[in-house]
RNA sequence: CCGGAGGUGGCAGAGUAGUCAAUUGCACCAGACUGUAAAUCUGGCGGGUUUUCCCUACGAAGGUGCGAAUCCUUCCCUCCGGA
C-alpha cells in the first residue's frame, strides 16, 4: 500500500471535529473520511452533523462531499433502511483511504465513533466471523437467564473471562455466542478451539492499516463546556429542521422502528413524531439529556486510546497547537519515527 | 373570604405509623465494550474516612405515641373551583 501518513481527529460529539479537520485539510493537502456509524447513512444530515459548523461552500459528488473545496468521504455510503457496521465500514473506509493516499493526498480520519475507529487502525480479530442472522433470531427471543447459560454451555472459559457487565448484556452474549459457533463450525457440541486470541481470519478480507505513521488529535472541553455546547447545537439543529428531516425520512418508508435503532436525535424524534413527546420544549431537554449521556461514553471509550495528543479547545491558543503538532509530524520523514 | 386538592432527596413521582436514607424514572458521576456502538450493558448517586455505625432529612413549628414522611393542631406556600 503506498499509504504511509494517517491523521485522526477525534473526541466526542460537539467538540468541532470536522472544522478542524477541513482546516488542516486546507493547509496539508488532505481529505477527510467520517468515522461515524451514523453519518454513512444516506438522508440523515442535519442530525447527524454532516454539516460543518462553518460557512462554507457544499456539493455533493459521486461518492464525497465536497465542503469549501475539501473532499468528504464516508457519508451516505449505506441506506438507512439498511444495517450498517464496523465490517461493512472497515472494508470501505480502506479503499477509500487507500485512493486518497494513491493520489498523494493526506486522509485525514474524523472520528468520533471510538469503535470504528480502532477497527480501522488497529483491527479487530473476530470482524471477519460474520453475523448468523438465524442464530440471532433464534437466540433474540431467549432471556437473558437462558442465554447465559446457553453461552456458559457452548463456552465455559470464555464465560469466565466475560465481565460482570457484558455478561448481563444481551447482545454481547449473543454475538459472544454467535462467534463461538462458528469456531465450532456450526457445532457447539464438538470440541472448543482456542478463544479467537489472535485469529486472522478477517486480515485477509480487510487489510488492517499496518506500517502507517498514524498521527491522533484529540479535541476535548470541561464537562460544563461541552455540555452547553450540545445543548445549543440541539437548538439550532431544530432551527435547522431536524424534525422535518426525520419526518421526510419516514415519509419516505423508514420505519418509527428502525429510527428508534438509529438512536439519540432520530431515536427521540421517531418518539415524538408517534406523539409520545408532547412539547417541542421537552423534547429539547431529552435530546439535550441524551446527548450528554452520549459525549461521557465517548469519553471513556476515548481515555483509553493511547498515543492521542489531547487539545482542550477551551484553551487560548490550542489551534494553533494542533498546526504545529500537525506541522512538525506532517513534514518529518517517515523513517523517524516519532 | 369559603370549598376542594396538595407541599417528599437536582427534577418528576411512589410511599401514608415500625422491614424508610425512603420504590421508580430522568438528570448527574464512574465504568464496560473483539460485527446493532448515536447501540447495548454495569456500578454509584443526603453527609460522615470502611462499617450490621452515627448524623441530618420527607414545607415550618408544636403534639400524640415505645416508634411518624406517614396521625392531630397551628402556621406558611402552591394549584383548582366558588366569590
Amino acid at each position: 500500500m503506498s499509504l504511509s501518513k494517517l491523521l485522526c481527529i477525534l473526541g466526542s460529539t460537539s467538540t468541532g471535529k470536522t472544522d478542524v479537520a477541513l482546516k488542516l485539510a486546507g493547509k496539508f493537502n488532505g481529505e477527510l473520511v467520517s468515522c461515524d456509524s451514523r453519518q454513512v447513512y444516506k438522508g440523515l444530515d442535519i442530525g447527524t452533523g454532516k454539516l460543518p459548523g462553518e460557512k462554507v461552500s457544499i456539493k455533493k459528488g459521486k461518492g464525497f462531499w465536497e465542503m469549501g473545496g475539501v473532499k468528504v468521504w464516508m457519508y451516505d455510503v449505506a441506506e438507512s433502511k439498511k444495517e450498517y457496521s464496523v465490517y461493512d465500514y472497515v472494508k470501505d473506509a480502506n479503499k477509500v483511504i487507500e485512493d486518497i493516499a494513491k493520489r498523494g493526498k493526506l486522509p485525514i480520519i474524523v472520528g468520533g465513533t471510538g469503535l470504528y475507529l480502532k477497527a480501522l487502525v488497529e483491527g479487530l480479530p473476530n470482524l471477519a466471523i460474520p453475523i448468523n442472522l438465524k442464530l440471532r433470531k433464534q437466540l433474540g427471543s431467549l432471556t437473558l437467564l437462558k442465554l447465559q447459560k446457553k453461552f456458559q454451555k457452548v463456552s465455559p472459559d470464555r464465560w469466565e473471562k466475560m465481565n460482570n457487565s457484558d455478561r448481563q448484556n444481551p447482545r454481547r452474549l449473543i454475538r459472544a455466542i454467535e462467534v463461538t459457533m462458528s469456531n465450532h463450525e456450526g457445532d457447539p457440541s464438538s470440541p472448543a478451539l482456542p478463544a479467537p486470541q489472535d485469529d486472522n481470519l478477517g486480515l485477509e478480507i480487510i487489510p488492517k492499516l499496518s506500517n502507517v505513521n498514524v498521527l491522533k488529535v484529540g479535541l476535548t472541553a470541561p464537562r460544563e463546556v461541552l455540555y452547553q455546547r450540545i445543548d445549543e447545537r440541539v437548538v439550532s439543529r431544530i432551527k435547522e429542521g431536524v424534525i422535518e428531516e426525520a419526518e421526510s425520512l419516514h415519509k419516505k418508508g423508514l420505519s418509527f422502528k428502525r429510527m428508534e435503532q438509529l438512536g439519540l436525535e432520530y431515536g427521540i424524534l421517531s418518539e415524538y413524531l408517534q406523539g409520545n413527546i408532547l412539547r417541542t420544549e421537552e423534547l429539547v431537554k431529552i435530546l439535550q439529556g441524551k446527548i450528554h449521556g452520549y459525549a461521557r461514553r465517548q469519553e471513556t471509550w476515548f481515555k483509553k486510546e493511547k498515543d492521542v495528543y489531547w487539545f482542550d479547545i477551551t484553551k487560548e491558543g490550542w489551534f494553533k497547537q494542533v498546526e504545529k503538532k500537525v506541522c512538525t509530524w506532517y513534514y518529518l520523514k517517515n523513517d523517524q519515527t516519532n
